[in-house]
DNA sequence: TGTCCATTATAGCAGATTCGTATAGTCGTC
DNA sequence: GACGACTATACGAATCTGCTATAATGGACA
């Protein structure tokens, strides 16, 4: 059965006759002829009464006519879908992400990338950075955001890194500082990330290395509970001045000596090639975490 | 977009190599290797990444793979279902009967039919025979059997001629009598259809002639519960003997004189090319109303 | 490193399909 | 009986299909 056929019979069921479905079909009205003659022959139908030179279609023919309908408009779909995936307006975008990005930043650039893209699906996970790397391991995932340091590092991994910021309550005596150092906070009730994390790490090597006493009165899981607590002046911090931005408002930001890294990772499945679409929202996603 | 072209595509999906899925195909690698590469062009799509001179789907693959299986299948359940109207598996039947037909003969008629039929979609509507002659002319049905006769005759009709036969109820002092006549039912009661009934009035032009009273005690709409109520030994009736005669278990049946003709038609649509399903059907019918 | 193996890609050719033009056949209408 | 509207058939050119032969690629392994 092809395909031809198919259009033919449609055309002609619709138009009722042959001279007429072969104008619109812009063809000759002996091929619609053959094409028809092919079809009964080949499904074993008459679909047509010949009856004085004119075509009266059959009972079967009717019947016939919803499903070669359908399977038309299948294929014209499957043609369809094809120009939405070519030109991007269709695809899947699988996302994981730690929470501050999937809470902050996702959003923003998710809802800004998928304006005209009708049949875009979207599925973003939240997961801690740990666990979004051994999502994206599965190969779930068409792209992940991470904080480093990894485990182990993954071959399609895009680290980019921040130096962060003293976060001040509005009015603190030490915003006056043009910049802050350990030796600034020596005793200063100071909120940081846990134990465990790297930049509690660093912290504490920058204070001991200045010999200056730190003064931690809260250890938080993300940047945006850190700044929440300095905002009601319960201390001073630090922060990333990208990612976390949106959660400064109202708050100080002084650059803080010596430097404290903070490094994110945009990661990509390594077996398989990322799809265009991914492509096209990483760069979003590059920007988002440049800016 | 041609549909071989998305039978290669499918079993390259499936099967991962192009030597694979020629084999499956029962056709030759180049021949996949060209029609791959014809896809990609007119997609526009990259279909396949050729690593190391294998191939990889990429992921813009995967989503057109979903509405190519789609189209295949339903042009695939296209040719099957052709075959099926082919071979009378599929198609309806649409019939319109007065009640005693539609009641009694159609239903066993139609689940002999239906065996072997999967895809058969029957409709029935009980109308009294005027309306069925009406419905008939719309042309919505593919067969109709109404009484006769009817107001003006359609040209596709079969006429059955039944002459009807006198019930009695079991034990009734007349059922001695090989044959009955309107002077054996001098006085007797009857039970006939009404008045408007060509039975009716055969009967009373019967009873006239014979010079004998006809004491009519009951009228009905249809044979079945004038037999109900001879059974019930409201008195003696008549009957046809093919229709109606599994209403007549119980009774005594005899011939009846003069000739009281009951006559039943198959009616077809006139302009409509009946349908085979229509034809068959209508051969097993002419049994059942021959029988 | 070189050979073997499995795979895909390309070229060239034969056959099939498609579709146009030309033309004949059929039927209803005027 | 001619005309008009339609369908069917014949035939040829262009295209498409799918084959064989062969090249090219890259991994496995000695």
């Amino acid at each position: 059965m092809r395909l031809r056929q198919l259009e033919c019979f449609r055309a002609l069921m619709l138009h009722g006759t042959m001279t007429r479905a072969a104008e619109l079909l812009g063809m000759s009205q002996p091929g619609i002829s053959t094409m028809i003659a092919g079809l009964e022959h080949e499904t074993g139908l008459s679909l047509f009464l010949r009856r004085g030179g004119r075509l009266q279609p059959t009972p079967e023919a009717k019947l016939f006519y919803v499903e070669a309908a359908r399977a038309l408009e299948a294929v014209e779909n499957a043609s369809r879908v094809a120009a939405e995936i070519r030109s991007g307006r269709r695809g899947h975008l699988a996302i994981a992400a730690y929470p501050s990005i999937s809470i902050n930043l996702l959003p923003r650039l998710l809802s800004q990338f998928a304006r005209n893209k009708p049949e875009l699906q979207i599925k973003i996970i939240t997961r801690n950075s740990a666990t979004v790397r051994e999502l994206i391991a599965t190969q779930q995932f068409d792209l992940a955001v991470a904080e480093l340091p990894l485990d182990y590092p993954t071959s399609h991994m895009e680290v980019f890194s921040y130096d962060c910021a003293c976060m001040l309550p509005h009015g603190h005596p030490l915003a006056k500082l043009k910049q802050i150092t350990p030796d600034d906070l020596d005793g200063v009730p100071f909120v940081t990330l846990f134990r465990g994390d790297p930049i509690y790490q660093q912290l504490a090597s920058a204070f001991s290395e200045y010999g200056a006493r730190w003064n931690v009165v809260a250890e938080t899981e993300f940047f945006s509970t850190a700044c929440q607590l300095v905002a009601e002046g319960r201390g001073v911090g630090i922060v990333d001045p990208v990612v976390s931005k949106p959660f400064t408002e109202g708050l100080a930001i002084r650059p803080f000596k010596p430097r404290i890294q903070y490094q994110v990772a945009i990661l990509s499945p390594t077996h398989e090639a990322p799809s265009k679409m991914a492509q096209d929202f990483a760069k979003l996603l590059r920007r988002g975490l440049r800016a």
